[in-house]
DNA sequence: GCCGCAATGTACGAACTAGTGCGTTTTGGT
DNA sequence: ACCAAAACGCACTAGTTCGTACATTGCGGC
């Protein structure tokens, strides 16, 4: 099996480059024309760790398996980011600044404070759910004591932009009288992600213990709708 | 530093071997009794892996590490649980196995439904707060989509006994008009674990991220609080 | 007593894995 | 056109890691 693999492997390996020469004909040496492109080797490198990374956890993933994946080799990640932990903090620091950018382009503030959580807080389900790479890789991190995001400089590791925009949206809905004045955004941020983190995070040990599926367009359907209608009877006065 | 640990635990097996000779009195020959104690052994196995499984995961966990840690060698892990993910298995089985049986001690039964109600949030919250190791094991299975729980058999898997706990309490609750009629006991424990998880599981990014200390005793307090506030909001009629 | 199997310890190996030395090709500036 | 630096690939290694062959001791039944 093993073995296998590894006979495989060489073979694709042997069969690209004949193809290569192949298309090349005569004038051998023409048609290897490698074209340098730094930026495009690290978003490369990083889209496929991040996969793995997610997939297999930090200590799971392979270098080596990244690498096969890439359109570069082995050499490139230790080039550009040093270590397996340098590739991992990279992923990390990626991911968090992906979202941090979609976050702040929902715009809620003109709509009635009530209606805006609901909005939100629905929104914040679907992206955690259509984003399940990026909450597998914060399960990992997590694992490691979040030691790594620790690492990344201040910025890097600055709040989301949801503490503000809820932060809005209670102080809207105080004044409008259709929130309880004693509400703590980040309190409030904790619960809505929690509910929909779990929701993805958890879902093989909790769907094989309760036996149901969650996946199924029905069960996500009505787990949104719970968890909006949870939030907002916790914020009515 | 290797050498020394041996020695340390050479030592202390002596040691317990001349104590026990000792109570028995006549033959004190036998300095080095070896006493073979099969469910000690794979007890104590069991208990250091599943530190080192929540600690490390499945695949960043070393089982010469676990093996230096336990009374017994290498060798043994092996003639118990025949591999690293036979261990894994088991440590999960018997993880699952407590808090299967601890969750069924509370009696909720006879209490009004609301208070019941709470008291059974605070008393989850409260669990999964003082058994992190769970918790952290029950990501690391999440991490490989439930895989190895899926392996263990029918009645090891089965659903813990707070859906019943709640079926109860949820029907005492509409029965006495305290509660709303279409309450899911299964959705409704789905809310409560997530807040109770995201509590434990999340804790580093989370506090790296917003700057705040998720640990101190008035931290726990208020965030239990606001879990059961906002379970209770959610039940009302 | 004693025999056979269960329980245990020691030492070792084959495969894997992160990381690198070194040579080659591409590119941008002059 | 030329050159230095950046970008890149190949093949190798040193250390680790799971797993096991082999030898030894304890123990329950007869």
């Amino acid at each position: 099996m093993r073995v296998a693999r590894q006979v495989t492997k060489r073979r694709a390996k042997d069969e690209a480059a004949s193809h290569a020469s192949a298309g090349g004909g005569k004038v051998v040496a023409r048609a290897k024309t490698r074209t340098n492109d730094p930026d495009r080797t690290k978003a490369n490198i990083i889209e496929i760790a991040t996969h793995e990374f997610s997939e297999k956890g930090l200590s799971g993933a392979r270098i080596d398996e990244i690498a096969e994946r890439t359109r570069t080799s082995k050499r490139m990640i230790y080039y550009y980011f040093e270590s397996k932990e340098g590739l991992y903090r990279a992923v990390l620091e990626d991911s968090y600044r992906r979202i941090r950018t979609i976050e702040a382009s929902l715009d809620l503030e003109n709509k009635p404070p009530l209606e805006a959580l609901a909005q939100h807080v629905r929104f914040t389900f679907d992206y955690q759910l259509g984003n399940q790479e990026f909450i597998r890789l914060v399960m990992v991190e997590n694992i490691h004591h979040g030691q790594h995001i620790a690492q990344l400089s201040r910025t890097q590791q600055e709040g989301m932009g949801a503490i503000e925009t809820l932060r809005n949206i209670v102080e809207r809905g105080i004044e409008a009288g259709v929130m309880r004045k004693d509400l703590d955004p980040i309190d409030l941020h904790m619960s809505i992600s929690a509910l929909s983190f779990f929701n993805v995070a958890n879902r093989h040990t909790f769907s094989t213990i309760f036996k149901v599926d969650m996946t199924t367009p029905a069960a996500t359907a009505a787990r949104r709708e719970s968890v909006a209608d949870m939030i907002l009877r916790f914020v009515a006065p």
